[in-house]
Parts: structure tokens; sequence; C-alpha cells
DNA sequence: TAAGATTGACGTTTCAATCTTG
DNA sequence: CAAGATTGAAACGTCAATCTTA
């Protein structure tokens, strides 16, 4: 069976994807013309930040990312070889690795910060009511 | 200045790119349990077969693609080794080259079409009503 | 000189295989 | 055996440099 999609549907469809990539381009840009990283490494050091202790098992910051990445322990390296992280066994099990935020990776978090809202704003915010917020809010909710 | 963004705001922009960043996965999945290539691949068959003559030059394609990629030369070098796709020069552009579909690239975009269309149907399209349909179109018309 | 496209070098992602502990 | 995480090999993407023609 083919399902009938109505055209519509379609086109709100690819209307979402192509606005959605040119959303990340254009903040993955932004952050680069300020010599920053890229957003997924804000990704990471966010969810330390927020997290009680400023760290996490690889598992939890995993789930918790917004552009989760496959296989985290490639990105943990590189961002630990900048001295953003330090990785720290978990005390009641061997198997796991706690990701734990450093004063460094803390003060980049800050530093992209105003950066990566500016964009959100420029890009996002600023084109949109709190009708439309609110709008989007309640459809993308549905798709959870 | 570091702009304000209300907290309603953030957390859209979380929701939008954790929703898409989601869809994408499944869809992408869906095709991969059929056996399919990836969606990207689907996007430039489709825009060769909308095409007038099924082709298009280079950058032509690169301008229609939903996931616009920064270096379209590679993966159409890996279709074409596919036997999916021919390159033929421009007959009034010695620099151009028109990316041809072929018998077997315009099969397999037929193929794949139901797959992608029932993955579109379960995760997007069952989930919303018109009225979802319409308030997303609207919303993202104005970030466009 | 600029536009259209390809290439080389390099970095990143992906998948499956692996290793270790529960 | 399952869960948590890492690793090797290969596929893929990216950027800058290049080549060719307008």
């Amino acid at each position: 069976m083919v399902a009938k999609l109505p055209e519509k549907t379609v086109a709100a469809w690819a209307r979402l994807i192509r606005a959605e990539q040119a959303l990340l381009d254009r903040v993955e840009a932004d952050l680069k013309a300020e010599g920053l990283p890229p957003l997924v490494w804000y990704d990471v050091l966010l969810e330390l930040r927020r997290s009680a202790e400023g760290r996490l098992r690889h598992r939890d910051l995993a789930a918790r990312m917004l552009l989760a990445k496959h296989n985290l322990s490639r990105l943990v390296d590189r961002m630990a070889a900048d001295g953003l992280l330090e990785r720290l066994p978990v005390e009641d099990d061997g198997r796991g690795a706690h990701i734990c935020l450093s004063r460094k990776g803390a003060e980049l978090q800050r530093r992209m910060w105003p950066v990566y809202a500016r964009s959100i704003a420029r890009h996002f915010a600023n084109r949109l009511d709190d009708d439309d917020i609110a709008d989007l809010t309640r459809v993308l909710a549905k798709l959870a």
C-alpha cells in the first residue's frame, strides 16, 4: 500500500526540513565567524553546566543532547584534548565514565552563549511573534 | 549586548531542533531497514525527476535540494558509480555539467517513494491535523 | 576577473567489533 | 548474557586550492 499524502502535507514536511537546515547553517556560520567551535560543542558544555555537579555519565549526556550524536566518545576525546572536559571513573560502576566540565569548559560555555543567543534572536526569535511561538510549540509537541 | 531571549522562545528553538533531528533519524532508519540508500540520495533523484528533461546543472541541483550539501561533486560521484546518474557536458557552456538521471536512477526513485511516504505519514502526517499543518506552514514561512 | 565545477588533504561520523564490568 | 563505553576501518563531509571556460 502506498501512503497517500496530501500535497500540503508534503510541502509542510519539505519546508520543515529546509527551514531547520537553514537555521542550523546560519547559527553555525555565526559561531564560526566569532572563532567559536561548532554548536554540538555548546550542546555538550551546556548540558554539563546544567547538571547538578557539572558532570554527567556518558549515556545521560547522550540522552540530553539536542544534536544527538551516535558516537560521543570521539567528540568527548576532542573536547578533552582541548582541556574543556575531563573523564573520571564512576565510583560504583566500573563500566561508566563521568564527563566533567573543566573551568575552561565552563568559561567557553559562557563565552559562546551570547553569540548563540544573538544568532537565535536574529534568525528565529525576531521573525516570530508570541502566537507563532505558541503554535510552533504546540505542533512540535505532537511530534515528540 | 547580550540578547535577552524569553524562556519560551529558547524552549521552542530547542524543541524545533530536537524534533527535526528525531524525524530525520527515524526516516533514515526506515529507509535503511528496507535496504534503501539515505535520504540525500532521494533528494537528488527526486529533483532530477521533477526537472523538465530529467537533468539539471550541478548548481541548479544544489539550489533545489532539501538537504543542501556543500560539496555535491562527491555525492554525484558515488551515485554515478552506482549507475544512477550520468554526467554530460552542457552544450553552450563548457564549464558546466549536466547531471542526468539514468533509467536505473528513476527506478530507484520510484522504489524509494512509497517507503519515504510511509515514513513521513507515520512520523509526521499522522500525528498532525489540518490546522497543525496550516500553522506549521505559516510559521515556517516566516523563517525562510 | 568571475563563475562553474572538481580535487586533495584533512577532519568527522558511522557501523560493527571489541573490551570490560554488572 | 546485557549494559556501558571505546576503537578500527571505512564512508562521508568540509575547506581551500585548482582548473577550465565565460
